[in-house]
DNA sequence: AATATAAATGCAAGTATTTGCAATTACAAA
DNA sequence: TTTGTAATTGCAAATACTTGCATTTATATT
């Protein structure tokens, strides 16, 4: 629960207002450590609130910019967001049950250098599909 | 030239019809080996032929996941697609011109096997955002 | 060559996401 | 506290993408 208004203060060091929508969503995000949600289950979650889609989807991307969310992929290309509470890292996704889990190996750190030849790499996405231990199973 | 024929036959023996949409489809990107394009791309290209957004779309998908094309995820979310001429490969993508480049790492091969934990792994997805040499010089 | 038939297409309608803009609100300064 | 101001919001309109369905078309069979 700490985390919360350290998440507060951080938005306001980089000077954007502390909004009810802003509040809302890092609420929820906080309440549910671990876990990713699309701009859609966000409005779901947050009915009743009057917040508005578009300030959803302009907010997720805010945070995600200014590296307080990152951003998973999932299979169809839409994007859910997660609190960036620790380090980088990346993820395995479920195609079936839509879990995530968090990985702590990155690619980039395993990649040979000389492969850039002249390329300035800014930012990466690596994301990998396929079925969790449960649905592995099920799906036998 | 000899591909095209070729991918034509692919696209038959997996039971599919050929059709003018897909000729035209197939015959743009032969054309331009290396390029990648989006569903957007295509369609300004195939001014005038008469083929719809929609099949445009249903045939890029298609071909995807039959393994005739392969889908680059630009730093906008949206996809563009290239040939699947040789093996599985990644992308850099310049994100001030778009240019693209393939590299032949793939990040499956370099990852300690022992991160599954159970998880079935499928199908990635891995590509680097930044600028390409020439974009890296002009942003000097 | 004519015919049968399932696949594929184009169109239109349906979702999903983004954008422009007037009204509202957070918050800094008085 | 009140006021001024720019940031942010909600709404509505605009794009972007997807889907359902009647019609067309590729191709296998006769
Ligand atoms: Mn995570
Ligand atoms: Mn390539
Ligand atoms: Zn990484
Ligand atoms: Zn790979």
């Amino acid at each position: 629960m700490g985390e919360f208004k350290s998440l507060e203060k951080r938005l306001k060091n980089k000077g954007y207002k502390l909004t009810a929508p802003r509040r809302f969503l890092l609420g929820l995000l906080e309440n549910n450590p671990g876990k990713s949600y699309s701009a859609q289950e966000i409005f779901d979650l947050l009915k009743g609130k009057g917040v508005d889609f578009s300030t959803i989807y302009r907010n997720l991307e805010m945070m995600a910019k200014e590296g307080i969310l990152s951003a998973v992929q999932r299979e169809n290309g839409t994007s859910s967001y997660e609190l960036c509470l620790n380090h980088h890292h990346h993820h395995l996704i479920c195609t079936d049950c839509g879990a995530t889990r968090c990985i702590n190996v990155c690619p980039m750190d395993l990649i040979d250098k000389s492969i850039w030849e002249g390329f300035t790499p800014k930012k990466h996405r690596f994301e990998i599909m396929g079925l969790c231990p449960e649905c592995s199973k099920k799906n036998t």
